[in-house]
DNA sequence: ATTTTTTTTAATCATTTGTTTAAATTATTT
DNA sequence: AAATAATTTAAACAAATGATTAAAAAAAAT
């Protein structure tokens, strides 16, 4: 009866554990989710689930932990890079994650459904997020309102702005493909499409703003 | 034993049962909320529970299909009202989802949710959502986008921005709050913001587009 | 080859959970 | 007031569910 510390061994089931328990966690939620389901989608058996990951919520916790990751490396990744002006850092982060969400669909709401859950968990984890209001490109974009470069508007509406545009539309697409009858494959050209659009949508709306400042 | 047909009687219980189910699923989802939740939460009998509802997963589809008739009644009105311009639908689309959101503010994930899950669920039951596509409202932006007084975007990129803008900061509330620093009430006060904003922003989206088809 | 350790399995446990039952209570009708 | 119907309650059931156990099988170490 040798329990064994996570880390060191075989990836082979462990692996298929986490997969299956990724591609379930994410589409149908913690609770919705029965270990046994995971078990049978990783074609393992129901012990091992907590041999390896000693319990349903600590897998989770694990699963959550490296979806998080991957939704907020991007934004660290742009937030805190040095080089380049607004509007190219905008560009690279658009495009990134409209690939993300591609290759991971059901990413956005998950992450969003556990953070409107448990908002207070989320930060602790990810000391990233605290550190994206001090991030050089929010100094960037604070400095050049102020410099009136770029017109006055609270932060707080660009960074929504700039994610409500990013992210909604896969939130939202069977909703919004069952309202315009596009496809599949439709949508996802269209979301192609919007990694050049949403970098002039994010211009021209702070342009807009430049009436109220000039007024 | 004497059962009862739902409509006819008392609404004190079955109204508490109703307005904790609501509460309950809206905020956890309905595979977290345990009956005996709903229960102590509306201050009844478990059993009463079963004796008006039959079961919690009826009781859900009535929590579901009144969530997305709030949810959609607004659409529909504005857009199948056949008076007035685009712009001023727009803003009185705007204005009335932020004021329903901000008295209901987890009843856009709520709704994203079970769309998510059960694509095909949903439509079946709501027409309404059929018949956005084929809606005055869209006809006269197609109109307007053909004739030239509006630049040419493919139809659900207006849709989706437009509900992008407005659903997207209620969905990321807790997140927008913890990056920007922002309080509970000053975070409501940007979204009463947002009603005179984003018919300006969608405006302006609108406009960038003019480049390309004029060039 | 033997021993030891690690991994896998089938069976079982203890709770939880949705639902039902039968009796008690309350309200309504006659 | 008596009879009938509707509502409420406490108790219980059956199935589902997360977790554990002890033994078997496989792999690694000696």
């Amino acid at each position: 009866m040798a329990k064994k510390i996570i880390e060191t061994k075989d990836p082979s089931t462990e692996e298929k554990i986490k997969s299956a328990a990724q591609l379930l966690f994410t589409k149908k939620g913690f609770a919705a989710v029965k270990t046994r389901d995971i078990a049978e989608a990783a074609g393992i058996n129901l012990a091992l689930l907590n041999y390896y990951f000693r319990s349903k919520e600590k897998l989770f916790n694990i699963i959550m932990e490296e979806s998080l990751l991957k939704f907020i490396k991007g934004v660290a990744d742009q937030f805190n890079n040095n080089t380049g002006d607004i509007a190219e850092k905008i560009e690279k982060l658009v495009s990134s994650y409209i690939d993300l969400f591609s290759r991971y669909p059901d990413l956005p709401l998950f992450i969003l459904n556990e953070i409107h859950q448990h908002p207070d968990k989320f930060p602790a984890k990810i000391e990233t997020v605290a550190g994206i209001a001090r991030s050089s490109f929010v100094k960037q974009i604070r400095d050049a309102m102020k410099s009136g470069s770029v017109p006055e508007l609270h932060i707080l509406h660009f960074i929504a702005n700039l994610m409500s545009l990013i992210i909604f539309p896969f939130i939202a697409s069977p909703m919004l493909m069952k309202i315009t009858g596009v496809s599949q494959k439709q949508y996802h050209e269209l979301m192609q499409e919007r990694k050049k659009m949403i970098p002039k949508w994010i211009k021209a709306i702070l342009k807009t703003n430049s009436k109220i400042k000039s007024r």
